[in-house]
DNA sequence: TAGGCGTGTTAAGCCCGCGTGAAGATCAGC
DNA sequence: GCTGATCTTCACGCGGGCTTAACACGCCTA
C-alpha cells in the first residue's frame, strides 16, 4: 500500500485529497504547515509527498530542500495559478512534478502514479494485496481467505507478469513471448485457457472478472 | 538559443523573418534555394527548418526528403495560397506543420514554439493530461472524470498516433497507413467513422471538437 | 441556385476474438 | 510402468468491433 503525505494548510483541499486517495487505496497522512510536515516526513516515511507551495510558516522550496537533504522520495508540488516563478524554483530545488490549482483529481492521480512508478525502477513491490487475495511475488504464493491457492507453473508466470505490470495493459504477444517463448506469439489460445484457470482460482465471480481484465483485441490487464 | 534556418527565395519574406525571429532571440540563418539550403542544413545544424515550397531550383518535397534522410529536425512549410496538393505532399514527405502565405507572424511563432517543444528530448512524456481527460500511453489507458474510458483497438491506435504527434498535423494518408496498412491509404471513410467514435468518448461536446481537430482536406490534429 | 466535394452520422451485417468445456498428449514421482 | 497433475489442442456459441453503405450537412465554385 502506497503511503502519501500531504502538506497543505487549506482544509477543503486536505479533505478532498484524503477522501480521494483513501478511496484509491493510498494510505494518507497530512500536515498543515512546513515544520510539522518535515516532522511527519521523518516519522511516517511516505512513498510520495504532495506539497502545497503556499504554506503559512515557510517557503515551499525550503521544505523541499529540507526533504531532499536526506531522501529522494518523489515530491509533487501544488501551486496556485500564476505562481510560475515559485513553480520553477520548486522544480529547481528538487520537486519531481507540479499540478496547478484548481486541479482535476484524475490529473493528480495520474501524476502520482507516474511519480511512484519512476521512483521504484526495479524495486519490485514483493507483495500485492487485494480485497480478495494476496500475491506474494518473492515467496511465489497466493493467499486467499481460507488458505493458499495452488497455482501451476504456467499460471504462476502469467500472474506474475500481470501483477508486475499492475494496472497496465499487457499485450497478448508480450505475454506469450515471456511465458512460452518467441515462437509462440500467435497461440492466443493458450492465453485464453490459462487466464480462465487463473480466474477460476482467484476471482470471486470468474464470469465477471474484477482483477484479471481482458481488453478485447489487445491483451490483459491486472487491476486492483 | 534556438537556431532556425529559413529557406526561401523571396527577399521581403526573408527580411521579415530575420527581423522578427532575431527579436525573439532566435539565431537565424538563411538560404535562397534548395541546394544551398540543404548545404546550410548540414553546416549549421539548426533546431528548426522553415521551408518555402516555391523554390526556384527544386521541389519542396525533394528538399524535405533530403533533410529527412539523416535528421528528424522539425520542418515548418510555407506554402502559397492554393498549393493544397503540394502542402499535403510536403506533410506526407515528413514536414511537421504548415503555414499559408500571407501569414501572421504570431501564428508562425506559435507553430515554431510547438515544433521545438515537440522535438526536445524530454518530450516523450508517456502521459498526457488535458482538462477533460488523461491519456496514459504506457498503460494504454484513458481516464476521464468518472473513470476509465473503454477504447477499441482501432480507436486506441488512432488516438496514440495523434497524441504522439500532439499539436502536429497528421495527414489522412499517414493515419491510414499506420493504422490499417499501406493498401488502405484511400479509405478516408474509416477515419471519419473511428474519429467520430473517439470524439464521442473523449470530447465534452463531440459536435464541437476541442481536442481532435480536423483540418479539412488534409488530416487531423490533436490539440491541448 | 445547383452541383460537387469533403466531412459527420447512423445503422446493419459480417466476421473475428473471447470464453468454455473436454479430450488427448506429456511429464514427474514413485 | 502406473497414476495424477499439467499442458496442449480442438470445437462450439456468443458478443462486439470492424466494415460498408446511405444520407445529411456545410462550404466552395460555376
Amino acid at each position: 500500500m502506497t503511503k502519501v503525505l500531504v502538506i497543505d494548510d487549506e482544509e477543503p483541499i486536505l479533505r478532498a485529497l484524503r477522501i480521494n486517495l483513501t478511496a484509491r487505496k493510498y494510505e494518507v497522512s497530512t500536515a498543515a504547515d512546513g515544520a510539522s510536515g518535515l516532522a511527519a516526513m521523518a516519522r511516517d516515511r511516505p512513498d510520495v509527498l504532495i506539497l502545497d507551495l503556499g504554506l503559512p510558516d515557510m517557503d515551499g522550496t525550503e521544505v523541499i530542500r529540507g526533504v531532499r537533504g536526506w531522501t529522494s522520495t518523489p515530491i509533487i508540488v501544488l501551486s496556485a495559478w500564476g505562481q510560475e516563478v515559485a513553480k520553477v524554483a520548486a522544480l529547481d530545488a528538487g520537486a519531481d512534478d507540479y499540478v496547478t490549482k484548481p486541479f482535476g483529481m484524475n490529473e493528480l492521480l495520474a501524476r502520482l502514479r507516474a511519480a511512484v512508478r519512476r521512483a521504484t525502477p526495479g524495486a519490485d513491490e514483493p507483495v500485492l494485496t487485494t480485497p480478495d487475495f494476496t500475491v506474494d511475488l518473492a515467496a511465489k504464493r497466493v493467499i486467499r481467505g481460507d488458505g493458499d491457492v495452488r497455482l501451476t507453473p504456467t499460471e504462476w508466470s502469467l500472474l506474475e507478469i500481470l501483477v508486475r505490470n499492475e494496472n497496465r495493459l499487457v499485450t497478448q504477444k508480450q505475454l506469450l513471448r515471456e511465458v512460452w517463448g518467441p515462437q509462440y506469439q500467435t497461440e492466443a489460445n493458450y492465453l485464453r485457457v490459462h487466464v480462465a484457470h487463473l480466474r477460476r482460482k482467484l476471482e470471486p465471480d470468474p464470469s465477471q472478472p474484477r482483477y484479471l481484465l481482458t481488453e478485447p483485441g489487445m491483451g490483459y490487464r491486472f487491476s486492483c
